[in-house]
DNA sequence: TGCCTATATGCCTAAACAGGTATATAGATT
DNA sequence: AATCTATATACCTGTTTAGGCATATAGGCA
């Protein structure tokens, strides 16, 4: 809710993919896994500082826990957020973690719902082999 | 010059508003001591701590050293600079920061030349009582 | 029941940080 | 030379943080 805890949560780089992924959609913690190539307990941790300071918001959608932004936010996140996706627009890492959930989108069968295009609705549990519940 | 660096030096509440400040005028510390009422110390050490990270510059004016933002900003700074400056818009401390800053503007008679209105061009040593180069 | 998958948390360590007290330095003034 | 003013720094302390390892929990599935 306060400016210095946005800077708080925005001054470590992994927390800042996490939020500038989030801006583009609400992911769960192994799709942050799978797109910043880091260990669980590490995402695990700081998306719980993120959620302790209200800077994103949670709901538990079959076995997988969803992140998002929360849908009302204050007006200084919103405005800093922008301010990011302007700052990071050319930077190679953070376009790569789009790239990668573009990519992510298209593959993904589960948790149902959360990308809109490319799944055509199914909804069967992924069978496939892998940590994560993605199409080969 | 990283964008992570930014946030990390916007994240304590005494160096945003020396930063605050310094997007309206160069600055020497005991500037900053008179508009924050913060001791010479934590100010020194705050403004040593963005020296070190190269979001501002200084030059020694006579006794005094004067701080302000680089000449030559990166990108990101900019950006996110005007981005503080609209979040903090309504915020009551760093109003009544800018508003003291406008005071002192004009009482301060040291160092010369920092502020363009009404110092009249004296530049005679400040010889009035007090710990700070104020007119009464 | 026992395993697997997804996620969270407890404990540990090393580092960074914030703020305080005391002191150093450097230039100007008396 | 002694003092004053402006600023910086060294040292100390308590707190926060980041990351790692191990473990806990909870819901499905064999």
């Amino acid at each position: 809710m306060d400016l210095i805890q946005i800077y708080q949560c925005f001054c470590d780089r992994t927390r800042l993919r996490i939020l500038h992924l989030l801006t583009r959609s609400p992911l769960c913690v192994c799709h942050f896994q799978q797109i910043l190539g880091e260990p669980q307990v590490k995402v695990s941790k700081h998306l719980a500082y993120l959620r302790g300071r209200g800077m994103v918001s949670t709901k538990k959608e079959r076995n997988w826990v969803v992140y998002s932004l929360p849908e009302r936010r204050a007006d200084e996140l919103e405005r800093n957020l922008r301010c990011l996706q302007d700052c990071v627009q050319t930077d190679a890492v953070f376009r790569r973690d789009i790239q990668k959930l573009s990519k992510l989108a298209k593959n993904c069968c589960e948790p149902c719902g959360l990308f809109r295009r490319g799944l055509n609705g199914r909804r069967t549990s992924a069978k496939t082999k892998g940590s994560v519940h993605l199409r080969s």
